[in-house]
DNA sequence: CTCAGAATACCCCATATAAGCGATTGACGC
DNA sequence: GCGTCAATCGCTTATATGGGGTATTCTGAG
């Protein structure tokens, strides 16, 4: 299970992260790393063609960003396991990075014998990221703080449904009159004044 | 850093797990472990009492599920620090956890050096995750498919800021019945007949 | 070349909506 | 017992919306 041998890509624009990166991975047994691109744009044209099973990917690279060259490359091999191997730890590097298809997220200061255990995680069908990672991803599943009642939520639930006032009245044996009440003070808590704005940041702050 | 002690409550139905968890725990090194409850209506009772860093949560316990009694502890003591430990790998399990405040959610099949590794993690701010689970959480940022042109999205987008037709078309210098026509369309291929229930689909798809 | 899809533009009309008013009841905390 | 808030019910009106059409232009795939 752990004896075969995993081909790894590097993209990194750094020479000497690359290199060294290069001879850490090429260097341990069960690991083979070939080719390294100072650039998303050979990594591109290059990988596609290339008996790879884990790319290295940082975020900062001359012209495309790694973000940018994972989704392109996702969309060519789609099988591939990229993982991100970046200094930025910011909220918006992390989400985008997944929302293109990166399976791993760590930060370059693993040290090399994780790293090696992270490849071969991702390998096997996991998706290793740096605690510090995990941790923001796992608080954007959190509710802030959710400032409509209960009764309030429910109605907002079912306009989100597509239902209209006399429908959601109907369904919970209200008035519709008092349907609008309670969607007149849901947007005056979330500070809105359409249905289309409410159900929106209900959702973004996930209240529905 | 690595020298206080953090101390854990466990919280499991099971006899014979949670004493051989408590042993495991209570007899390492910069790990205490005096307190272990076998459902969730006493632990409530008495932790936010004790002098606890780290809970360790079964979900699957008599009365109250592991879930709802994190979201009540989470509620009356914030800073606590809540392990999901658990058989359960559902994505449901899973997503249910983190938002109701979990900071860790790991298979009861990690072994006892990796679980202290873990337990301190997460005393130190990260949030660790079996890589079956990090993976699950991952592959829940990326998009299915998506039938909406640019142009459709650009509109969808703008309709769930709480702009109107007239306001888009003036920021997108389209005419008025050009917006609508895109509306309509994206109601078509999202099969859905109001704007309430098209956003509501496409944040739920990761559209927008 | 042809066909499909995207993006653009326009018409009519019945209905839904938001905004602006006011009002009563009951529960909970202090 | 007083204030606050959730939950309930009501009216009016201008505007926005969604559904039904039709049509042109451009691009890219087969």
């Amino acid at each position: 299970m752990n004896s075969e041998t995993i081909h790894i890509a590097i993209v990194e624009d750094d020479n000497e992260i690359r290199q060294t990166l290069t001879l850490i991975v090429d260097g341990s047994s069960g690991f083979a790393c070939k080719y390294a691109f100072p650039d998303g744009e050979s990594a591109l044209a290059s990988l596609p063609k290339l008996p790879v099973d884990v790319v290295l990917m940082d975020i900062d690279l001359p012209g495309k960003s790694g973000i940018e060259v994972t989704r392109q490359l996702k969309r060519l091999c789609p099988e591939l396991d990229i993982i991100m191997l970046t200094v930025q730890s910011d909220d918006d590097s992390i989400f985008q990075s997944l929302c293109v298809g990166a399976s791993g997220y760590l930060l370059k200061d693993t040290n090399p014998a994780d790293l090696l255990v992270h490849i071969r995680e991702v390998y096997n069908g996991g998706s290793p990221m740096s605690s510090q990672v995990a941790r923001r991803i796992i608080n954007s599943f959190r509710i802030i703080d959710n400032p409509l009642s209960e009764r309030e939520t429910e109605v907002l639930k079912m306009l989100s449904k597509g239902m209209n006032y006399k429908d959601v009245a109907d369904e919970i044996f209200l008035s519709p009159h008092t349907v609008k009440t309670h969607i007149k003070n849901i947007y005056s808590k979330l500070h809105v004044n359409s249905r289309a704005e409410a159900i929106y940041k209900a959702f973004k702050q996930k209240l529905i």
